[in-house]
DNA sequence: AACTATTTATAAGA
DNA sequence: TTCTTATAAATAGTT
């Protein structure tokens, strides 16, 4: 429209295809603009370039979504409705899957049952029999899991109860036992496997043995004067 | 811009403002159109009045859910995402109630066990072991129903045998019992007892008295020259 | 809706 | 890209 009339059809230089989108999106543009301005109109324009650059121009005061909303509310129409309605129909199958589900166990549970038939009464009867059965050999395997584990500790507990009753013996015949160097050896033997074990923690009855004084100090101010064989948590 | 310049602020008179809206509205179409072709663009205008009326342009092949999609693509939006988002979320939960769902059936079946505790397995044991109850109970129920009918069945049959037994026998000793009028309308009532309450058709046995001749020839035309005693599926 | 004086847009060139 | 400018196109106000 200047120096020149123009075809109206497709620039075929790429350059100048270019520039004349740049400037003719501009004059659009203000167009739009004064047209919004002049007539108190709401205008959105959406452009692709040939090579799919994106441009917009949109009047003050809205929001795409709203000019999409409306346009699709005048029309009657929602473009996205396939996509929505798909949604809608795993969400309603969901809920089948659900109330089917619901209702199995209704059954399972006794309720319910007036829809079932002889046929199929027997049916659950006979798979709830055999479920039953397994849960309790299931029950029964956890019960004689956690006795073996209490007799474990039982025992542990006697070795320990065992060693220290012994060792008091001892002392009590020989005064001099705290000399002997083997003497604390054991009593780590017992310690090891009572911690590595993870069971409780045993308070030791080990007397300061550093303390070890003239001839037999060593029950006065053993240690032995700790609350005998209490068990910490 | 023609006939003297105008400032580029909203027309306060309607009528003006109408007219001005449409050609420019014409003017923009036109351009965008131009711009279409001359640089091979795709361009969506959507507009609205001050009125609210819609206007559209859309380039020619492409649609205006396209021009949307390609919109929010390149812009990394989605400006339905909130709507979206809530749908997909229900989805989740219905997804995650419906696991729950299946594993309490399968713990009811007897498997996936492990993850029980002795207290879980106590409760479910008893849980079943009621329901195994009301179910056992209600099998039985249905089972006495069905002997119930069974039983009605059977004095039916019984019934209906009696009296065909006894008109045998009344026949027998009087050979002209056949030309009593009310004869026949005793066998109807047994006949649409049978029928009506779903039960077997019970093929009469009565003998082929076609082959009782000259004496009683109401019978030979009648409806008992079936095979004697035969129940029918 | 048509006309037209005038403004605005813009093609081509720099 | 931007500026320039001759010219085409758009359009405000009128009929």
């Amino acid at each position: 429209m200047a120096r020149g009339k123009i075809e109206i059809k497709r620039i075929e230089n790429s350059t100048n295809r270019q520039v004349t989108y740049s400037k003719r999106r501009n004059g659009l543009f203000k167009k739009a603009n004064e047209l919004t301005v002049l007539c108190d109109a709401k205008v959105s324009i959406i452009m692709f370039s040939s090579t799919n650059k994106l441009h917009e121009y949109l009047s003050p005061f809205i929001s795409t979504k709203q000019v999409f909303d409306q346009y699709q509310n005048q029309l009657g129409i929602d473009l996205w409705q396939t996509h929505f309605e798909r949604m809608q129909e795993h969400l309603k199958q969901l809920k089948d899957v659900n109330n089917n589900l619901r209702m199995e166990i209704r059954h399972r549970m006794g309720a319910s049952l007036d829809g079932l038939s002889l046929a199929e009464l027997r049916n659950l009867e006979e798979e709830m029999d055999g479920s039953l059965d397994i849960i309790r050999e299931r029950k029964r395997h956890v019960i004689g899991n956690q006795i073996d584990t209490l007799k474990k500790k039982v025992r542990n507990s006697e070795e320990v109860n065992r060693k220290l009753v012994h060792e008091f013996d001892v002392r009590r015949e020989d005064p001099h036992f705290g000399l002997v160097e083997n003497g604390g050896s054991e009593y780590d033997t017992v310690f090891g496997y009572q911690n590595g074990g993870g069971a409780r923690i045993f308070a030791l009855p080990m007397q300061n043995n550093q303390a070890n004084p003239p001839p037999q100090p060593l029950h006065s101010g053993g240690g032995f004067d700790l609350p005998p064989f209490a068990l910490l948590e």
